[in-house]
DNA sequence: TTGAAAGCGATACCAA
DNA sequence: TTGGTATCGCTTTCAA
């Protein structure tokens, strides 16, 4: 007497549930074969007959068998999926990278499982929901990585990338648009188009690209015998830099030129200022950083740094499928970004 | 003997692997329970001593034991993943929602996996991709669905979900803004302004919400006697919506109120009518639809439909929890939007 | 309340 | 080139 099964077996006696998608059993069994047969005809690297591995094909094709991917990367520990951490953010510039970022996905093969940092969170938070999943490798983008989190994920043998961020004491890489580079390009600009008065528009105080933007600002500034004109705080958001752009305003004499830390700030500004009848590029010059979308639109045309995007992510790719491979990972890789020339400082 | 092993056996002359993480049968042997006892200590519903249930949960929190999610679904048919398909689209609204969708799930404990459909592609070329993950259940926004694709996805055992697309001969569900009753709402809206030159600016020749959202325009305007002044087709995309403008321009009599299909075409509207040096809204007024946070930039200050996205997507997963519980599921569900009367049409 | 053992569906080793 | 079999890590009967 055959043993037991207790769900879903073959033997007559016990009641049939049929499968709810087709396996590679239900082709092996329909073909006369064996499933390490039907495994090896679909993945044409494996020796096997030419004929067998057409059968197969043809069967497998008309009933639409597709691996279980869960199944599968039980066994192999790889499976194709790479997941993506992100915080809370209304900034454009990260959904117009992720749509960039599915397509180099797509291109070789992988898939994307996305994970948003609950607000007020951390990506501690996170973490350990990522890792019950078998990702290939984890990208985390917009969001600051604490230490706690940082010493998480350098446990685990998950490779990580982090992408405009600058990396902590983890053996991860780091895929970064050089913004220093950029804060210099925009201040060199802003002192050829004349100007002499340059105030900067920060980000969140402990974001590291607003710093360095800033830093490249002032560089470029020094390199030329003059200082930072002017500071505002602002939160990469548009109101903040509408906010930011009032204060600078508020003082007595006004700047002729503003570096807003990133785009979507830089438009909150020019907003601002045109509300308080002031005339860009007329009265001030405005540059920001990232070349959104929105900089395109002819009423902002916004000068800024284009970030490198399908270049950054290309890198951040072979990293992962280095990584896939066994190196060690531990690079971290700058890009320069490009300066955009528009409406918004051309006088 | 015991029997050998291919891989990370436990016998002595099998050369020992060590596990790349954490496992139940790892917490197991330390505890010198069984695997079944501590897979049962950690869901916390079935019949377990409390004593062993904290001796476990302790060393799992204290080793961070996550269960693999790959085994489980293997055995459960139940991956803790919904799918969304998207198609290629740069409009902000979808980016918006995305956001949100991400907290109504994270608070049912599920996951995302992200697929876009190929540039020029359609729905049909990434199912069988989508198909191999044993998703719970998947929702199509921001694509068409062919009826192909609508029959490979009815095929399946698959719960699917249509975002703001009306459903094809499928049985599967969808959840829709009232789009009809919207446009309604902006042309009741702008007659009150007293307009009586309305002109539409249309979104993709074969997208339902555009065409629905003109449907309601036109009923409306027959309500009060009254006929479309003028139409132009568009895209969807700011430059879509400044081209048709700049062709409703063209035109010897000018509209005095201009309704665009969604609201990127109607900040794209808004900056052609100021580039010919016309002034909103005391010129033209103009409307949109779905209440990005672009509209409510002060530089344009639109008047739109706020779909209700919260509630939309609530009903979503409330239709996935249903479909995952062995309910029938093919309902259709419309859900009004909230007219926004803001600057743009304010004289 | 607990343990042993049978799978979930696939891959990969070994021997034939 | 092919088939048999052991596993991946987990859940779930069934028996104790």
């Amino acid at each position: 007497m055959p043993k037991r099964r207790a769900r879903g077996g073959k033997t007559a006696d016990a009641p049939q549930r049929p499968a709810r998608y087709p396996t590679a059993m239900i082709i092996a069994e329909k073909l006369g074969v064996s499933k390490s047969t039907v495994s090896r005809a679909l993945k044409n690297d494996t020796s096997i007959s030419e004929t067998v591995r057409r059968k197969v094909q043809r069967l497998a094709d008309e009933i639409g068998y597709r691996p279980n991917a869960a199944a599968r990367g039980l066994i192999t520990r790889k499976s194709g999926i790479v997941g993506l951490i992100v915080g809370e953010s209304q900034n454009p510039f990260y959904s117009e990278q992720l749509d960039r970022l599915l397509i180099h996905l797509a291109e070789r093969n992988l898939q994307l499982m996305l994970f948003r940092v609950p607000d007020g969170g951390s990506v501690g938070d996170v973490i350990p929901v990522v890792l019950q999943y078998q990702l290939d490798a984890c990208i985390l983008a917009s969001v600051s990585v604490t230490t706690q989190a940082d010493r998480m994920l350098a446990a685990q043998e998950l490779p990580t990338v982090l992408l405009n961020r600058v990396p902590g004491r983890s053996h991860g890489s780091a895929v970064l648009c050089n913004n220093m580079d950029g804060g210099r390009l925009i201040g060199e600009h802003l002192l050829d188009c004349g100007a002499s008065r340059i105030a900067f528009i920060a980000g969140p105080e402990n974001a590291s690209t607003s710093i360095e933007r800033e830093e490249g600002l002032r560089l470029s500034l020094e390199a030329a015998g003059k200082t930072l004109f002017d500071k505002a705080p602002g939160d990469y958001s548009f109101d903040g830099g509408a906010a930011a752009m009032r204060a600078l305003l508020a003082n007595p004499q006004l700047p002729d030129a503003v570096f807003a830390a990133n785009d979507i700030m830089a438009l909150g500004a020019i907003d601002a200022m045109r509300s308080a009848g002031l005339h860009v590029p007329h009265d001030v010059l405005v540059a920001g950083f990232d070349d959104i979308t929105a900089a395109r639109w002819p009423g902002y045309d916004l000068t800024t740094v284009a970030q490198p995007v399908d270049a950054m992510l290309s890198r951040v790719l072979d990293i992962i499928k280095n990584a896939d491979a066994g190196f060690a990972n531990g690079e971290t890789i700058y890009l320069n970004g490009k300066l955009q020339i528009r409406g918004s400082t051309r006088v």
